[in-house]
DNA sequence: CCACTTATCT
DNA sequence: GAGATAAGTG
C-alpha cells in the first residue's frame, strides 16, 4: 500500500489542508514548537474540527513528552528523528491506512505484530477510552470508517438498562472484546490551585449560572500553560465545585471544619480547591452586618489601617475586647472567627526575638504584643482600622492578626498575619503578602485577592467582580456588592460600612458620604443629612442634625448645634434621625429601610434624657462576668495565655477625660427597627451618640494602659 | 448526536 | 475524597 506524505509549513496550513484532504489523511506528524500554535494546540484544533486523527508529536524538547501523551498524542518522538523512527512511523501510518483511519487504532496496532512501536512511542491510554466511548454509543454514523472491522458490533443495551446504573463490575457482558489495556495508566488531572484558579476565572467570566463545561474549557484554553483538559474533566470538576457551593450556601461558614474560620487554624488548612469560594450566604452576610455598630465608630472588625499611617505609632493588635459596646460582635455566635474556638496557640508558629526594652514596639512584633497584652489575638480581628482615630492617629491599629509569624508558614497551612507569603493552597489571614490564587483573603495587607473570592479586610485588595468586600482599605469593591468597612468608596448602589464615602448609607466612614446619612463617620457628612456619632461635625444645612459628634476639631456644643449655612433663613429644628433615612442595600432584598440585622444584641439602653440635658453620670461597664463569658465562649482557659480582658480595666477616667458618661442603663432594649413594634420609646429620646462616644473613648490611652500594665 | 447534569465508580 | 466515567436528560 502506498503512502503519500503531504508536507505543510505551519499549523494553519495544516488545518487548511485538512479541510480539503480530510478523507485522505490518516496520520499527522507534527512538531511541537511551531509558529502560531504548538503541536498540541494543533491537535486540539484538529480534534475539534475533524474529529480524532492520530497525531504524532515530535520535539527535541523531551519535556513535552508527557504533556503530549496526556494531550492525546498518538506518540511522542524525540528529535532528532532517527532512521529507525522513520520506519516505525511509516509502519504506523501503514497500519492506520490499512485499517482505516478510525480512532480505533490502539488495539489494532497491538494486534499487528508487524508493527513494533518505538521505545519512545507510547500508546496513549486515552485511546482506549475513546474506544470504549465509541463502543458504548453504538454509533449509527454513516462513515463506515468510524467503525473498525474488529469492533463493528454495537452491543445495544436494548433499552432495558435505561433506569439502571452501571454495575460495579463493568465486565458483565459489556465488552465483547475488551481492548488490551494500554501500558500506561491514564493520568488524572490534578486540579492544582493554579488550575482551579483558572477554572474560577472562567466561571467568573461567564457567570456561575452560565458557566458550563464547554464554555469553561474554552475560556481556560485561552490562557497559556493550561494543561490539556477534556470537557469531561471540566464537567467533573464543575460538579464538585457546585457541590461545594451548595454546601457552603446551605451551611455558611459552618462548612468549615468545626464551624468557623478560626477553627481552620487548627485544621491547618482547608483542603480542596473548592473551599476557596464563599458565596455571601445569608448567614454570612447577616453576620457581617451584625458585626458593626450602626451607631458609630469606624472600628473593630475587618479592615485595617496602619499602612496608611505615616506615623511611627506602634501597631496595636486586636482590640477585640474593646469592642464591648458592640455586643453583637463578640456575642454574635455566627460572626466570622468568633463562632467557635480560638486557634490553638500551639499551632502558632512564632519566630520572634524579643526586642530590647527600648526598641519599642514595632510592626513586627505581633506575637509579642499579643502575648504581652493578653489581647489574645483573635482571628476574627484581622486587621482593624482602629478607633485610635479619636486621637488623630488614624489607622494605627493592627492590620494583621496577632499570629504574625515572621517566617513562612508551612505548606498547606493557613497564614495568619505572616509577613511572608503563605504557601500555595492556603488561605491568607492578615498577611502582608499576597495570598495565592483561588483563595480567600482575610485582612491581608497587600493581598490582591483572586477572582471569585470575597475579600475580608484586605488593605489594598481590589476584590474581584461578584464578590463582596469586607473591611478592605483600598478596595473598590465591585458594582452590585455591598461593602463593609472599606476605606475607599464603593460603587454606586451599594451600602457602605466603611471608611470612605459611599453612595448610600454610610456607617463609620472616615470620609463624608454624599447624599446620605452618616453614622459615626470621622469626617463630616454632607449637607442636608443627619449624622450620628461622627467624629466631626456634619455639615451645616437645612435638615440635618448631628448627634454626638465627638469632634476634636470643634467644640462639642457646635457639634450638637451645627451652624446653619449663611444663606439659611431659619435654624431648622433638630430632627431625630429616622431609620427610614437609612438606605440600606441588601443584596438579597434590594433597597430596604429595614435593618437587616437583629439589634437585640445591644444590651444597653441608649436612651438618654433629652437633647441638651445633662448626660447621665453612670459609666457603663461591662457585665461582671464579661470576660469569663467571653473566655467560655471561646473555649479559653481562664489562666491560659489567651484570655480576654475587660477593657474597662485598662484605662481610667483620668486618662480619658473626654470620656463620655455612659447612658443610663435600663432594662429595656430599644427596638430600633421601625417595622417592629416600637412601643413606648420616643425616638426623641434615643441618643445614639452616647453609644458612639462611649465607644470612641480614648482608645489610645486605653491601649497604652494595657501595654504599660501588662508588659511588666 | 451533542452537551449538560447526575449518579456511580475507582 | 478527587477525579473519571457511565447513565440519564433535553
Amino acid at each position: 500500500m502506498e503512502i503519500t506524505v503531504i508536507a505543510v509549513k505551519d499549523p494553519s496550513e495544516a488545518l487548511s489542508t485538512l479541510k480539503t484532504e480530510r478523507n485522505n489523511i490518516d496520520l499527522i506528524l507534527t512538531d511541537y514548537y511551531m509558529p502560531g500554535m504548538n503541536g498540541l494546540q494543533l491537535k486540539r484544533q484538529i480534534d475539534q474540527e475533524f474529529g480524532n486523527l492520530p497525531v504524532i508529536v515530535m520535539s527535541s524538547d523531551t519535556n513535552k513528552e508527557q504533556e503530549s501523551l496526556t494531550c492525546g498524542a498518538m506518540c511522542f518522538i524525540p528529535k532528532p528523528i532517527e532512521n529507525d523512527d522513520l520506519s516505525k512511523i511509516y509502519q504506523l501510518a501503514l497500519t492506520y491506512k490499512r485499517n482505516g483511519k478510525s480512532i480505533l487504532y490502539t488495539e489494532n496496532i497491538q494486534k499487528d505484530k508487524d508493527v513494533s512501536v518505538p521505545q519512545q512511542i507510547q500508546l496513549l491510554p486515552a485511546q482506549a477510552n475513546v474506544l470504549k466511548t465509541k463502543k458504548k454509543k453504538c454509533s449509527s454514523r454513516s462513515d463506515p470508517r468510524s467503525v473498525t472491522s474488529t469492533n463493528g458490533s454495537c452491543h445495544s443495551t436494548d433499552g432495558s438498562g435505561k433506569d439502571r446504573k452501571r454495575n460495579s463490575n463493568g465486565s458483565s457482558g459489556d465488552d465483547v472484546e475488551s481492548p488490551p489495556q494500554p501500558t500506561k495508566k491514564k493520568s488524572k488531572i490534578q486540579w492544582s490551585d493554579d488550575l482551579h484558579f483558572k477554572f474560577l476565572q472562567a466561571i467568573n467570566h461567564h457567570g456561575l449560572d452560565k458557566a458550563v463545561p464547554k464554555k469553561i474549557l474554552e475560556f481556560m484554553n485561552t490562557t497559556p500553560d493550561v494543561p490539556y483538559l477534556t470537557r469531561e474533566n471540566v464537567a467533573s470538576h464543575l460538579q464538585k465545585y457546585r457541590q461545594f457551593l451548595r454546601k457552603v450556601a446551605n451551611q455558611g461558614l459552618s462548612v468549615l471544619p468545626n464551624g468557623g474560620i478560626d477553627s481552620m487554624f487548627s485544621q491547618a488548612h482547608i483542603r480542596a480547591p473548592y473551599c476557596s469560594y464563599y458565596p455571601p450566604s445569608a448567614s454570612w452576610y447577616e453576620t457581617s452586618l451584625n458585626n458593626r455598630s450602626i451607631f458609630s465608630k469606624p472600628r473593630q472588625a475587618l479592615g485595617q489601617s496602619r499602612l496608611l499611617s505615616n506615623t511611627r505609632e506602634p501597631v496595636r493588635f486586636n482590640q477585640s475586647p474593646y469592642n464591648y459596646m458592640n455586643r453583637s460582635s463578640t456575642y454574635e455566635p455566627r460572626r466570622i472567627g468568633s463562632s467557635s474556638s480560638l486557634p490553638i496557640i500551639s499551632n502558632l508558629n512564632f519566630s520572634y526575638q524579643q526586642p530590647s526594652q527600648n526598641e519599642g514596639r514595632s510592626f513586627f512584633e505581633p506575637a509579642l504584643m499579643a502575648n504581652k497584652t493578653g489581647q489574645s489575638s483573635q482571628v476574627l480581628e484581622f486587621g482593624q482600622q482602629g478607633v485610635s482615630a479619636t486621637n488623630g492617629n488614624n489607622f494605627n491599629n493592627n492590620m494583621i492578626s496577632s499570629y504574625g509569624s515572621l517566617v513562612p508558614n508551612q505548606l498547606g497551612t493557613n497564614s495568619y498575619g505572616s509577613l511572608v507569603p503563605n504557601q500555595l493552597g492556603t488561605n491568607s489571614y492578615g498577611s502582608l503578602t499576597p495570598n495565592q490564587p483561588g483563595l480567600s483573603s482575610h485582612g491581608s495587607l497587600i493581598t490582591p485577592n483572586q477572582p471569585g473570592m470575597s475579600s475580608y479586610g484586605s488593605l489594598v485588595t481590589p476584590n474581584q467582580p461578584g464578590t463582596s468586600s469586607y473591611g478592605s482599605l483600598l478596595t473598590p469593591n465591585q458594582p452590585g456588592m455591598s461593602s463593609f468597612e472599606i476605606l475607599n468608596s464603593s460603587q454606586p448602589r451599594q451600602t457602605n460600612h466603611g471608611l470612605t464615602s459611599n453612595q448610600l448609607g454610610s456607617f463609620g466612614n472616615l470620609t463624608p458620604n454624599p447624599g446620605l446619612s452618616s453614622h459615626g463617620s470621622l469626617a463630616p457628612n454632607q449637607p442636608g443629612l443627619s449624622s450620628y456619632g461622627s467624629l466631626t461635625p456634619n455639615q451645616p444645612g437645612p435638615s440635618q442634625f448631628s448627634y454626638g459628634v465627638q469632634s476634636f476639631l470643634n467644640n462639642e456644643n457646635t457639634s450638637y448645634q451645627p451652624q446653619p449655612p449663611a444663606n439659611a433663613t431659619t435654624q431648622p429644628p433638630p430632627e431625630v434621625p429616622q431609620l427610614e433615612n437609612l438606605n440600606l442595600y441588601d443584596e438579597n432584598l434590594g433597597s430596604t429601610n429595614e435593618l437587616p440585622w437583629d439589634i437585640s444584641n445591644f444590651l444597653f439602653d441608649h436612651n438618654k434624657q433629652q437633647q441638651g440635658e445633662a448626660a447621665p453620670t453612670t459609666n457603663s461597664d461591662l457585665p461582671a462576668n464579661f470576660s469569663t463569658e467571653l473566655n467560655q465562649n471561646f473555649s479559653l482557659e481562664e489562666d491560659g495565655d489567651w484570655t480576654f480582658v475587660n477593657v474597662n480595666q485598662g484605662h481610667s477616667n483620668v486618662e480619658t477625660s473626654n470620656t463620655f458618661a455612659a447612658p443610663e442603663m435600663t432594662s429595656s432594649v430599644p427596638n430600633m427597627n421601625p417595622k417592629h413594634a416600637q412601643e413606648q420609646v420616643d425616638p426623641e429620646f434615643i441618643d445614639w451618640a452616647l453609644l458612639d462616644q462611649q465607644d470612641l473613648v480614648n482608645e489610645f490611652d486605653f491601649t497604652n494602659s494595657l501595654f504599660d500594665n501588662d508588659m511588666n
